[in-house]
Formats: C-alpha cells, structure tokens, sequence
DNA sequence: CGATGAAACGGATAGCTCATCCGCATGTGT
DNA sequence: ACACATGCGGATGAGCTATCCGTTTCATCG
C-alpha cells in the first residue's frame, strides 16, 4: 500500500499528517487544501489519492482494524449481551470520536474500494454477536442484521444534532446508546 | 412573504414547483439548476432565496405548519405518553418522506431566519408533551428536553442509511422509532 | 561511480458551480 | 400615455476540482 520509492513514501506520510489534522480539526478534506498544506503540488495528492472518498479511507483504516481487533475479543466473551452492547458502545465511541469513521461508516461499500473487506469484517462480526444475543433471548426479534450500521450512524448523527463541539460528545452519545440498547433488549 | 407584482409572484411560484419537484426526486437543491429548469434567469432565483437553505426553507414551511397543527390537536390528548409518541411518529414519518424537512430539522436556528418560530413552536410542543408524559411518570427520567430533536435526527438518519430507495423507508423509519419508544419508555 | 530508464513531482490550466452586478424590460400608479 | 419603481436576465468573476505533461528525483546496473 505505501510506495516503494522514499520521496513518494515520505510525501505519502505528510499527505496522511495532514489529512487526519484535518480531519480532526472539523475541516472538510479537500485535496488542493492538503496539498498546500503539506507543501507538495496538487498533482502529487492526486496520484496518491484520487478522490477525497479515498484519502479518508486511508485516514481512517487504522481505526477500523482496532475495532475489529476489539471485536474479535468480544467474540471470547461469554455473555452475549454483554459482548453484543459492549460491541456497540464501542463502534458509536468511535464514530462519535472520529468524523472520518462516520462518514466511512455511512458511505455505501462499493464507493470505497480499500476499506470494504475491513467494514465487511467489522459488520459480520456485530451481526454474529448479534445472532448470539438473539439466540440467548437476550435480543428483541424483530431486530434484524441489516439494521445494525444504520442504527449506529444514527446513534452518532444524532450525537452530532445535539452537540455544540467535540467535547461533550461522548457522553451524550452513550446516553443515546444506552436508550437504544434499553429498546432493543427483550 | 410572497412579492406584490404580478410577474414576480409568478416566478416565484415557479421557483417553489421547481424546487418542491427536485427535493421530491431527491436532487440536492442548486440556485442556478432551479433557474434553468423554471426557464428563469439566475438573478431572479436569487433575488428571491439569496441562498439554498432560504429556498429549502420555503420549500419545508407547509410540512412544518401542517405538523404544528397536528401538535396543537396533540395537547388535547388526555393520555400523556400517547399524545408523546404519536407526535414523534409524526415528526419522524415527515422527516423520512420529506428530505427538506430532514434537513431544516438538522440545521441549526440562526442560519434558517425565515423558519425558526415555527420550528421552535413545534419544539415548544414536543417539549410540553414531554413534560407531561415525563410527570405522568411514563418516561424515563434522564431524556432531556433538548435530546428530542437530535433523537428524531437520528431516526430519520438511520432509515436514510438503510434503505435503498423512497419506497422502504416508512415501515423503517416506524420500526426504529418503536425500538426508541421502548427504550424512551420508564 | 556515472549513466539510464522508470517513477514521482509540480503547477499551469481547463472545466465546473456559485453568486453578484448592472443595463434592460416590465409592471403599476398618476 | 408617461414616469418611476421594481423585477428580470445572463455575462461574468471568484473559487474549487481534477488532469496533463514537461521537469526532476530516485534506484539500478554496467
């Protein structure tokens, strides 16, 4: 994935500094914006990246891989409403924390090449917690696998409805975590 | 707020067809796409609606007044926690049906001048019927009075990330308020 | 170590959308 | 019918995206 070639790698890595700088920040990335900001033509940005869609694909993978490390502990635990809520808590956490996992969460697979077998592991396994809490009772039936991504960037949109800045975000999201989760439980 | 002369409220109402039609078929407002599709120029669109959001504003104000009313019938109810959710279900379907609501609804007061009373009379209801069914002792205790329009955001965000198309979205939108109900519920 | 080809760099620039401005046309009141 | 006010239209500049290609840098091999 990074180039080969050291002046290519290192641009790759400021193109990266930059971008979650910016992203973490608030800033919509725009690629002329990073380019300027990493003291590199445009020309190079949009090799490395061609399309913004791209570049915070690439922001935002290492965050994905944590949580599917996350979720392949939670897959260890015996309680399965435990392993299934705590799943989630985290996944809400993240996308609440992190702009660029939001938007990646709410952007269609077929958009973002790179990261769709990472989203597709991370989604298979909240649907398996979920069938184990299904299957223990512990979930409402009605609940089904597909409404999982949605009601977390829902969780999350609403976090951001709410919130005035980056700072009071956390805990309002695991209050509305707590009331969804209060809903789904049998 | 509809101009005097005659030519002029004519393309006024134009603009509003225009712009009614786009955000049924889902395209995001453009001042200039209005313009060409009215057989108007540009400045006459923007002389009217100086941005998008004024226009999307205008475009939203039946669909608030007709749930403003439905509120105000909302308050005869003598049963708290059913006057409660039935107008959240309200709030949420016309949210799902109506992308401008959706997006008046998510924005915040000072930037939608022309809009802002009625949005605050419909808050200002929810707000009562909260307090009612919160007094009644029918919901829990920790659901803020501000935590109601992010909820209903949230909602319509996640039957938005759902669905593929218009078609799904009500039976959606309506199974994932119920799972908010149930949590909301004391 | 110097030459050579491949790979990457940079930024000029074309294409596009947004929003303004002002000369012209149209409607309204006398 | 006239004059003034009001509204109309679209040319136009500002800002952003994305491409393309001449120049530069890097790695390899004799």
């Amino acid at each position: 994935m990074t180039p080969q070639r050291k002046d290519a790698a290192r641009n790759w890595d400021r193109i990266l500094t930059v971008a979650r700088e910016l992203v973490d920040e608030g800033t919509p990335l725009q690629l002329n914006d990073v380019a300027r900001r990493a003291g590199l033509g445009v020309g190079t940005v949009y090799r490395h990246f061609p399309t913004t869609e791209a570049l915070l694909e690439t922001v935002a993978t290492p965050c994905l891989e944590a949580i599917a490390d996350h979720g392949r502990k939670a897959l260890e635990d015996d309680d399965p409403w435990h392993a299934f809520s705590d799943y989630l808590k985290r996944l809400v956490e993240a996308q609440v924390s992190d702009p660029a996992l939001a938007k990646v969460a709410a952007t269609a697979a077929d958009t973002l090449p790179r990261t769709t077998e990472l989203k597709q592991q991370i989604i298979a396994i909240g649907t398996e917690l979920l069938t184990r809490a299904r299957a223990a009772g512990a979930v409402r039936e009605d609940l089904a696998d597909g409404d999982l991504v949605p009601l977390m960037c829902g969780v999350a949109y609403a976090t951001y409805v709410h919130s005035d800045g980056p700072a009071d975000r956390l805990p309002t999201a695991r209050r509305y975590l707590d009331t969804l989760l209060r809903g789904l439980s049998a």
